[in-house]
DNA sequence: CAATACATACCAACTAGTTGGTATGTAGGC
DNA sequence: GCCTACATACCAACTAGTTGGTATGTATTG
């Protein structure tokens, strides 16, 4: 609840280690003493911050939905007139994310669903929130392109914007199959690619690019 | 090296156990002595076959891969006589393998790579092959269906069946933020539909079910 | 054939280091 | 003087990995 956001306190610096920390070495292997070290703080300020390692993860998971959330609602794409159009530009900006290295570009809470979702229910939530509201910020123009096609297919809007997340959520984890030598970020590319091009198919607008 | 296989020994019992518990838990969060609780064998036992827990985490991916090739090896889409109808009759039985508990119908290597990408190459690239090796068995049925219809796409067969992996693995990832009294299966189903419709329509085949 | 030699498979107890978490202290603002 | 925001010192439980040992097989040799 508190406010002034004027120099980090202990709490952002431990929540943006987390961030970095997690995505690399998953959520089970992170440490508290790593985070500290990471945070450049105590462990006396972990535990002011954070009742427990858990607490820490849903907090982790939440200032993610906050960062990304804001990063998505200021992108180009919303300024776009036809929501086709947007739907596919958001396709376009999530496909220029994929640079650097694959702990900068990859999700948080995918990563770290995958080791809680059976014995961490405060965290799978978190996460789970997270994707759905993403995902939820889709629908209005997927239902509006639908719309204006007449469309009533058998498969819903929120259905199509969960599918994007998977096909990301997919793409990530191959790229972290390839060596760190090998284009990862390509193999990423190239699923999102096969699913800008479905989307194409899907509203019937001829697939673009030679991308 | 291998002996007649009369009854499981230690090792396989080990090996069956990583399976069902790195699933549920992770990898990390996967203790050596609950891997040997699980498989009813001592500590001793388990350094005698592993020299390191890294060692079993490539020994599982490997075994995963062995396990699970010879299952698709013998699945009935092999069967069909049209290369199209083999790739997507493929889709429809990893559809229908969405069955039961999140953690027997998702995958040990797409689970076991975010946790060990950065941390422990030895595993990273046994999970490597093992996906590759996976969407290797798909590229001649689809390099058939392109070269069946003259198409000389901007994507390669390869990128194809990659992407048919990403699906998947961000259909698992969907269904573990989903919380146990929820659809988890349905979910990842959605977007396995989303998929066969993709490849049908690329393919210029009218899309088929209600489902 | 039997004794020796060695290998494999496994077990129970132990260890050195790490882990999440706690107890207590303190500096600075109100 | 009291609350918030940290810091320091510490601990009990757990962690991967080690040790010394046993039981059982198998190949060799006299």
């Amino acid at each position: 609840m508190a406010r002034s956001a004027a120099k980090p306190d202990a709490r952002s610096k431990l929540l943006a280690a987390a961030l970095s920390v997690i995505r690399t070495k998953g959520y089970s292997a992170t440490t508290v003493d790593e985070l500290c070290a990471a945070a450049g703080v105590t462990k006396g300020a972990f535990f002011h911050h954070f009742k427990t390692k858990d607490e820490l993860g849903v907090a982790a998971a939440d200032h993610w939905s906050e960062t990304t959330g804001a990063m998505f609602a200021a992108a180009p794409y919303h300024q776009l007139a036809d929501p086709l159009d947007r739907f596919l530009a958001y396709i376009d900006f999530r496909k220029a994310l994929l640079q650097g290295g694959v702990p900068e570009f990859t999700c948080l809470v995918g990563t770290m669903v995958q080791e809680t979702y059976e014995t961490a229910p405060a965290i799978r939530d978190a996460c789970d929130r997270s994707i759905s509201r993403h995902a939820a910020t889709l629908v209005a123009d997927i239902e509006a392109a639908m719309a204006e096609r007449g469309m009533t297919p058998t498969w819903t809007a929120q259905s199509l914007a969960l599918h994007t997340q998977a096909v990301l959520q997919g793409a990530f984890i191959l790229a972290k199959a390839k060596a760190k030598d090998k284009n990862a970020a390509g193999v990423a590319a190239d699923s999102v690619d096969h699913l800008k091009r479905y989307l194409e198919l899907l509203f019937g607008r001829t697939p673009s690019s030679i991308t």
